[in-house]
RNA sequence: GCCGACGUGGUGGAACUGGUAGACACGCCAGACUUAGGAUCUGGUACUUCACGGUGUCCGGGUUCGAGUCCCGGCGUUGGCACCA
């Protein structure tokens, strides 16, 4: 930077705080970021995922991706486009309410400061938000309608109550999501998670598994986050095949390879199936019950890590349908009750787990399939799992030389046709578990009556506004909080007026956020959750910008109330967001962010000290912002020196003569580019282009043009908006830049006049040549040959001769 | 175990459908202007060789006139899921 004992120079200089705030005051006073949602031409809704206030404050990811979203808002924009980039605050939930109990505040106390701060931040990022829509989620205005989403479900017998096996937090005092408990452990504090039976409130998303697996096809999203997606909602065929035990019963398990069914030799039920104690016989009703008793104490890491097989015989029979043989029933914890139908039958042949259990119990093992080069006798010591087509079954009676792709559908047939088996598609998603036991989330509007049963609150009673109470804490009863209050727990029955109790649960945390994208445009309204026209013309989203950590559960539940929603009749759209690209990690010296590493950057002290434009500027240009990029304290003084050099080629440019043809031709090629680059959020050489650019506008100090520079400032307008208004003004443009359009390019101009071309020998490159843009293969040849490093190989007449117009020639010897 | 991504100078990273590997930037070296330089500008910077040249994109094969890019087989790093039948 300049320094005032030098002479000082005619212009201001360069300096970021002042013009960053004066341009934030400017657009906030003029309205520039607020666009007209009802008549604004060309709609174009630009969403971000929307931060949790943490206390600690916005950190340099949250600003990656916002400012990543915010540079495509912008460029649209600046296609014409109007553009809404709303944001908003994820401030329920039990991440805020952990904060709380920690510092030892209450969270309604705690969220506002959060939230304020948050916003303060925010501002002076130079995102283009729309601040006139900003949602709030622990806000009864927002929430009220989180609670009409819950009656909607309820009413569309989406939202049911059942009794369920949860996992436990002891120490956060709550139950988990199954995606909330890693390896055994809460996710948050790391607590050994256990189970508890609760009664629990379920939406049914596993109706909608096969939708919301066939629309992922249509989507225009990161192929990553598609993947995730498939692999959640986890699609299986196979068949339902069904035993006879004990004489009695009908116990059907699902398999996805009904052709291995003369290799099941015995079958086992999850311990919590139904069937359980009406087939255990009275020998074994001790052992069995012991067996349960330690599957149900057990903590999860031992059921869910250690992969043990454990069971215990139920001394009841099954009837192998294929064989017509009897195989014994077991009860094993390999077998999970929420997957399939909580039965199995046991093949260990040709399944890892089947075998291991045969080894535990010494269970007999029949081979059912062998590979062509195989003998079948030779006994296993592992299951063998069929990949190859060229495998065929054996010991199958009539089946046994079949090939095993064909022998899957005929052995269903089979099956079938004696009503043994069922040919079906099995989803591993399961339903969404919205109940929580916490105090910090929106309750869930149900009145409990003795005589009325559960009986949803009524519309025009909401919200149900959580009560301030100072003991928020959860305690180790399972219960939440809010039951301890009889003032809010106890309430006459809507529709008897006898006195009930309020559901005391709260929902989960992302059921706040999976609305929130359809609250923005309508935010203002108190009498609707969305306004009907403005969501018609705004909605679905054009394109969301998140991280991959919620590839999963936020954009599915998300997915799943926006088609509960249209079924429903209140949308007439089944997918919330059109486009979707998630954004990449920065990380620090290799290793992620966090403050027991002591490696975080404090984004507050990187704004001050090198402004706004150059930080956002300098974390696109870390790396791919699709992959994300290592962040390091040094680079960021070559992005501010690129907005130094174009601030004095602003200040220091002339009006008179004419832009020199060189510099033209180079600034429309960079149009081209920043114009291909920005959509595909390819910011880094986006950027690069741009630096190029500055090189040769600015080389060896010479006098630059006016209208070299001002499409420049065009360009790095989604970048570094504010200096680029600055620049903009003082041109003489009048408003906002990014109402003045996007430069265009010449295609002519891009086309040079000579080129150059590479000559190989044999494909190694030893010299190039320049020649006129129209030049031939024998002209290019001809050149070649007057350079003595190309003729001196040339004794013999070349084999072959390859040219690539434009690039290359490549001489055979 | 399953699914995915990735592997290029001292560093972050470029390289469109196979076509001059290392754009752009940091750092470093040298020079200019300077009382001064942590400002600005200019030049250099993959490795190796005095040079001509040779070698280079994790390793080993292959396809091709030509491979960072495509194919096969390894190794390594990393993200997600995981007793899902």
């Amino acid at each position: 930077m300049p320094d005032a004992t030098f002479p000082l120079p005619e212009y201001p200089a360069y300096d970021p705080a002042a013009i960053e705030a004066s341009w934030q005051k400017r657009w906030a006073d003029n309205g520039t970021n607020a666009p007209n949602l009802e008549s604004g031409k060309d709609p174009y809704y630009q969403l971000m995922m929307f931060p949790y206030p943490s206390g600690e404050g916005l950190h340099i990811g949250n600003l990656f991706a916002f400012t990543g979203a915010d540079i495509h808002g912008r460029f649209q924009r600046l296609q014409g486009k109007t553009v809404f980039e709303p944001i908003g605050f994820d401030s329920f939930g039990i991440q805020t309410e952990n904060y709380a109990m920690r510092v030892g505040e209450h969270p309604a106390a705690l969220t506002p400061r959060n939230v304020q701060r948050f916003r303060e931040q925010l501002q002076r990022a130079g995102l283009m938000v729309d601040w006139t829509k900003e949602v709030i989620t622990s806000d009864p205005s927002y929430y009220k309608w989180t609670q009409w989403l819950f009656l909607q479900l309820y009413k569309q017998g989406l939202a049911y109550k059942k009794a369920a096996a949860v996992n436990w937090c002891p120490s956060c005092k709550t139950v988990l999501a199954n995606e909330q408990v890693k390896d055994g452990l809460c996710e948050r504090c790391e607590s050994l998670v256990e189970q508890r039976l609760l009664e629990q409130w379920f939406f049914r998303t596993s109706k909608y598994a096969p939708r919301l697996l066939e629309n992922i096809a249509t989507l225009d999203w990161s192929e990553v986050t598609k993947q995730a997606q498939r692999n959640w909602i986890g699609r299986s065929e196979g068949a339902h095949v069904t035993f006879r035990v004990a004489n009695a019963h009908d116990v059907t398990v699902f398999t996805t390879r009904p052709d291995t069914i003369f290799g099941a030799t015995w079958l086992v039920l999850a311990p919590e199936h139904p069937l359980v104690a009406e087939i255990t016989s009275a020998a074994q009703r001790t052992d069995v019950a012991a067996y349960l008793e330690r599957t149900k104490t057990q903590d999860v890491v031992s059921r869910r890590v250690s992969k043990e097989k454990t069971g215990v015989f139920t001394g009841a029979e099954a009837i192998n349908p294929a064989t017509g043989q009897p195989i014994p029933v077991w009860i094993a914890d390999y077998v999970l009750m929420e997957y399939g139908t909580g039965a199995v039958m046991g093949v260990p042949g040709h399944d890892q787990r089947d075998f291991d259990f045969a080894q535990n119990f010494a269970l007999p093992v029949i081979r059912v399939v062998v590979n062509a080069s195989d003998d079948a006798a030779t006994p296993l010591t592992e299951a063998y799992l069929s990949k190859s087509d060229a495998d065929v079954m054996v010991n199958s009676a009539h089946f046994s030389g079949m090939p095993v792709p064909q022998a899957k559908a005929a052995v269903t047939a089979w099956l079938q046709e004696r009503s043994s088996a069922q040919a079906v598609v099995n989803y591993r998603l399961n339903d969404w578990c919205i109940s929580r036991q916490r105090y910090w989330g929106p309750p869930i509007p149900i009145i409990y009556c003795d005589s009325c049963g559960p009986v949803p609150v009524p519309e025009e009673q909401l919200p149900v506004v959580l009560p301030l109470i100072e003991d928020f804490r959860p305690d180790d009863s399972g219960i939440s909080p809010l039951a301890r209050h009889d003032e809010w727990y106890r309430v006459p029955c809507p529709e008897c007026s006898a006195m009930g109790r309020r559901e005391t649960d709260v929902s989960d945390n992302f059921l706040d956020s999976a609305w929130y994208f359809l609250r923005y445009p309508s935010a203002n309204r108190s009498d609707v959750p969305f306004d009907a026209a403005l969501t018609k013309r705004w909605l679905p989203v054009t394109t969301y910008i998140g991280g991959n950590e919620h590839a999963v559960l936020h954009l599915l539940y998300s997915r799943f109330i926006t088609m509960a929603l249209k079924d429903a009749g209140f949308i007439d759209f089944e997918e919330p967001f059109t486009r979707f690209r998630a954004h990449g990690m920065i990380i620090r010296d290799g290793a992620k962010m966090s403050k027991s590493k002591g490696n975080v950057v404090n984004p507050d002290d990187l704004i001050d000290r090198w402004g706004t434009d150059s930080f956002r500027t300098y974390l696109m240009f870390l790396g791919p912002y699709e992959e994300g990029g290592d962040y390091r304290d040094s680079g960021i003084t070559g992005v501010r020196r690129f907005l130094d050099r174009i601030w004095a080629s602003m200040h220091e440019c002339v009006t008179t003569g004419a832009p020199d043809p060189v510099v033209v031709r180079k600034l429309h090629a960079t149009i081209k580019k920043v114009g291909e680059d920005i959509p595909q959020l390819s910011y880094n050489t986006a950027i690069a282009a741009m630096m190029e650019y500055v090189n040769v506008l600015r080389t060896n100090e010479r006098t630059v043009h006016r209208d070299e520079v001002l499409p420049l400032v065009q360009l790095v307008a989604p970048f570094a908006p504010h200096i680029a208004e600055e620049c903009w003004a003082y041109a003489g443009g009048v408003a906002s830049v990014f109402d003045g359009g996007w430069p265009t390019y010449d295609p002519a101009l891009l086309i040079a006049d000579t080129i150059t071309i590479a000559i190989q020998i044999n494909g190694k490159t030893r010299g190039t040549v320049i020649v006129g843009k129209d030049a031939t293969q024998p002209d290019v040849y001809a050149a070649a040959m007057l350079e003595p490093n190309i003729a001196k190989f040339l004794q013999d007449e070349p084999k072959k001769v390859i040219y690539v117009p434009g690039r290359l020639l490549n001489i055979v010897l």
